[in-house]
DNA sequence: TCATATT
């Protein structure tokens, strides 16, 4: 993660100029984790607490979604004694927690190489085991992980199953060398591909999200129009229908000064998003409005200085009625750890 | 017939 400069006093002497290693990167090896297979549930408070409880942290993140603000399953921590980093493994891999059984390991040094390398394996015979379909790839190279999907009753194999390479070479041979391939005495060939990456995944999981909080939040019988109008498009984005909805929702009466940005350039209706992380970027709010309708600009606002976003941003969309829903729907939405407020922009002229 | 491993 972050460059860490070799201070001990026991260690040889330095040269003068970077205190780096002779490759010109930092070595992290000894003191950088990977944790997997967390609870869905885990905080990032939570992950610090946990491994906090071993030893001195130099940094830790709890990997989440981009855009859903969701944990992914996995984070690092970065001790800063090799010893702790040790000390983790040795006590908290195997921990079982809630359903999961946490995996803790040395982090490999992240690089470009080692992405996109998880291949998805379908049509493998129900009777191969999953050292058996380890042993069919490996030579192609390093597998990191395997998993071949059964049944949650019968636990038979459903003749599905995942292998991440350690680099995405690799992985790109496995596919060449036995996508459409009979294994060994196997009826019918197998299929390997690239798996969907999560990210891929999350434009529909947010839809979802987005339906569920609706409907919680307009729960009831359906009898007003408005409501049906928010689900109806809802369910339409889901299924990527784009259509005209025949009901009007609320007036647009006690707008004045409200929203409505003019000019030729930055027509529309400008609408502020408070409490974004720092880390937020102009994606998060494309990907984030886009779903509703026409979105012609976003802006997030950044401290000069650090760069980092100062928590909150503008989004500018062309027609009220899907202006309106965007803030319908996201006003209130949980991004991670945050709840954001979504609201026409109000014109400060006004203010007191 | 896609669960979750690279910040």
């Amino acid at each position: 993660m972050e460059s860490q400069v070799a201070g001990g006093p026991a260690g040889p002497a330095l040269p003068n100029g970077p205190l780096l290693g002779t490759n010109g990167a930092s070595d992290d090896s000894k003191t950088n984790l990977i944790v997997n297979y967390l609870p869905q549930n885990m905080t990032q408070d939570e992950f610090k607490s946990l491994f906090g409880s071993i030893g001195d942290i130099e940094s830790c993140k709890l990997v989440r979604d981009k855009i859903t603000g969701q944990s992914l399953g996995y984070g690092f921590v970065n001790y800063s004694d090799p010893n702790d980093a040790d000390k983790a493994i040795n006590t908290l891999n195997g921990l079982k927690l809630q359903t999961k059984t946490i995996k803790v390991s040395y982090a490999r040094p992240s690089s470009a190489s080692i992405r996109d390398a998880n291949l998805y394996v379908s049509g493998l015979p129900k009777t191969m085991s999953q050292k058996e379909m380890e042993q069919l790839f490996s030579q192609y190279g390093r597998i990191i992980t395997s998993r071949i999907l059964v049944d949650q009753v019968t636990g038979v194999s459903r003749g599905v199953g995942f292998i991440r390479f350690d680099k995405r070479i690799e992985a790109e041979e496995a596919i060449k060398g036995l996508n459409g391939q009979k294994p060994l005495g196997a009826a019918e060939p197998i299929t390997v591909k690239f798996a969907n990456n999560p990210s891929q995944k999350t434009g529909q999981a947010l839809l979802t999200h987005l339906y569920q909080s609706s409907a919680r939040r307009y729960a009831g019988p359906l009898h007003h129009q408005t409501q049906r109008f928010r689900l109806d498009n809802l369910l339409n984005m889901a299924y990527g229908v784009k259509r005209f909805s025949p009901i009007a929702i609320d007036g647009m009466s006690g707008l004045a000064g409200v929203g409505l940005s003019g000019g030729a350039a930055g027509a529309g209706w400008c609408i502020f998003v408070y409490n974004l992380s720092p880390e937020a970027d102009e994606s998060v709010l494309w990907q984030l409005f886009g779903p509703f309708g026409a979105v012609t600009n976003v802006k997030v606002i950044r401290d000069f200085t650090t760069n980092k976003c100062k928590g909150f941003g503008f989004v500018t969309m062309t027609n009220y009625d899907e202006a309106a829903m965007a803030i319908a729907s996201l006003n209130g939405y949980r991004l991670g750890e945050r709840v954001l407020q979504v609201s026409f922009k109000t014109s400060k002229q006004h203010k007191a």
